[in-house]
RNA sequence: AGAGGAGUGGCAGAGUGGUCGAUUGCGGCGGUCUUGAAAACCGUUGAACCGCGAGGUUCCGGGGGUUCGAAUCCCUCCUCCUCUGCCA
């Protein structure tokens, strides 16, 4: 959630940011935020001179007991009673305003970065750049991936939904091995890039999901185990990044860079359409994510070197991809800067999201209460970042959907020492 | 899952109702000595919030309670260790 003292000190930008969310009035949302917490600091104020005053009294009877001045004693004790309903009165005063406070803070998105533009929808979102020609398939060959995958019995749908439901494929064959393929290819990457590999756990409890943002808006879109109260991880960020939960690092520390291979869960509700046949979006798909914890003066760079990172696999597995900033309307919740890389996929001649590298800046951080000591030993949040690097199916889907001919799909050259074998026939 | 034990500052480890935010050691930082370094010695060293400041409040796993006063007593939850059981 958004600092206080961040929209005190730059109050004017804040509302102009959060304008290109298409806030309607963040003007009077933020200022309610600041009376809030003015009553805050007030009802602290009174309390802790209560409290002072109470604290005195109990020193002083501790002396006079020591002396045996026993009655002395009891006088001054009588006077406390009413100095400590005062301080429980106020303390339930302070509790109640600091939670509204914290609940209008849950509602107020991060604000974005001042490079981003304002925006409705995906529509309004900027190509930065474009990479690769687009392969222009023959007539013969062109199948989208759902019919390839059938054809060379590599993904099974209708296995799966009578395991599972729609949305949780079996990968088979080939198919399987490709995905392991994959994922260790996008391991070793990362490791030679400087990230740490860790296997985090894929539940997460409720702590967790509010520290990334997940909670409370998002709850509808992650499967809850209720019987235990945890959710299943839509992404391997919430559980990565809340390692860094409650941690007072060195400068000399960061940056944190981590990289994990995990299994994601998405509801997914309502979000089914016309674009969503085959491993286009599915309920459990495998992704691989990088995470870096960042000194504040250096995230956009890291940001840079995180996006330059994911177009490198891109290149290396011969994909055509595209690059996005996103637009206010479209990025997430959490998010200062978001952009989205997209690999073209040539039987459905469309653009697929296979990546998506944000800076939260301290949003996160600070919910996480993610801090670290800076040059001057000042303790100051840390920025977070993460990004896809990368998510497997629609890889899939255009690895095997751009590399189709008559003798079968070829795989990218990068992969062979992963797959050992060059050709799905 | 059952029985027992334990959770204190970056780490180790004292403290069982009254100046305890906490003895001490290690580590860190600063200094003396040294050509430099090590050793030795001296000093310093937790966090959050409020306040212009002086200063104040809170924090000894989390939450709640008893008391004028809680690291210390009570309740509850969590985590870890040991033993027993079960199991991939």
């Amino acid at each position: 959630m958004l600092q206080v003292n961040q929209i005190r000190a730059d109050f004017d930008q804040a509302c102009i940011g959060l304008k290109k969310r298409n806030l309607e009035n963040p003007e009077d949302l933020l200022r309610q935020v600041l009376l809030l917490d003015d009553q805050r600091k007030k009802i602290q104020m009174d309390r802790d001179n209560f409290q002072a005053e109470s604290n005195n009294m109990a020193r002083e009877i501790g002396q006079l007991m020591r002396t045996g001045k026993k009655d002395e004693a009891e006088k001054i004790k009588e006077k406390t009673a009413s100095l400590k309903s005062k301080v429980k009165l106020l303390e339930e005063e302070y509790n109640e305003v600091e939670n509204t406070l914290t609940q209008l803070l849950y509602t107020i998105p991060n604000i974005p970065h001042h490079s981003v533009k304002p925006g409705n929808s995906a529509e309004d979102n900027e190509e930065v750049l474009q990479h690769g020609s687009l392969p222009v398939l023959d007539h013969k060959h062109k199948l989208p991936h759902w019919d390839l995958i059938k054809k060379y019995d590599i993904v099974d749908f209708e296995l799966g939904a009578k395991i599972t439901g729609a949305g949780f494929p079996v990968y088979k064959g080939k198919g399987a091995k490709l995905q392991r393929g994959l994922i260790n290819f996008f391991l070793e990457e990362a490791e030679k890039a400087g990230y740490e590999e860790v296997q985090p756990p894929i539940l997460i409890n409720e702590e967790s999901g509010y520290a990334t943002g997940q909670l409370p808006d998002k709850e509808g879109q992650m499967y809850l185990a209720a019987e235990d109260g945890l959710y299943l991880i839509p992404t391997a960020e919430v559980p990565i990044t809340n390692m860094y939960r409650n941690e007072l690092l060195s400068a000399a520390e960061l940056p944190k860079k981590n990289v994990g291979y995990t299994p994601c869960f998405r509801r997914e509700a309502g979000s089914w359409g016309a674009h969503v046949r085959g491993l286009n979006r599915l309920h459990q798909f495998d992704k691989v994510e990088i995470v870096q914890i960042t000194h504040p003066e250096h995230s956009y760079q890291t940001l840079d070197t995180m996006s330059l990172h994911v177009q490198g696999l891109l290149q290396k597995l011969g994909l055509p991809f595209r690059v996005l900033r996103l637009c206010g309307g479209d990025m997430g919740f959490t998010a200062a800067l978001t952009y989205d890389l997209e690999v073209f996929s040539a039987a459905q001649e469309r653009w697929l999201e296979v990546s998506s590298v944000s800076n939260f800046e301290t949003y996160q951080s600070n919910r996480l209460k993610l801090r670290f000591k800076n040059e001057s030993k000042k303790t100051l949040l840390a920025h977070t970042l993460n990004g896809s690097a990368l998510a497997l199916p629609r890889i899939i889907a255009a690895l095997l959907e751009n590399n189709q001919s008559e003798k079968g799909i070829r795989m990218p050259e990068v992969l062979l020492p992963y797959l050992g074998f060059e050709w799905i026939s």
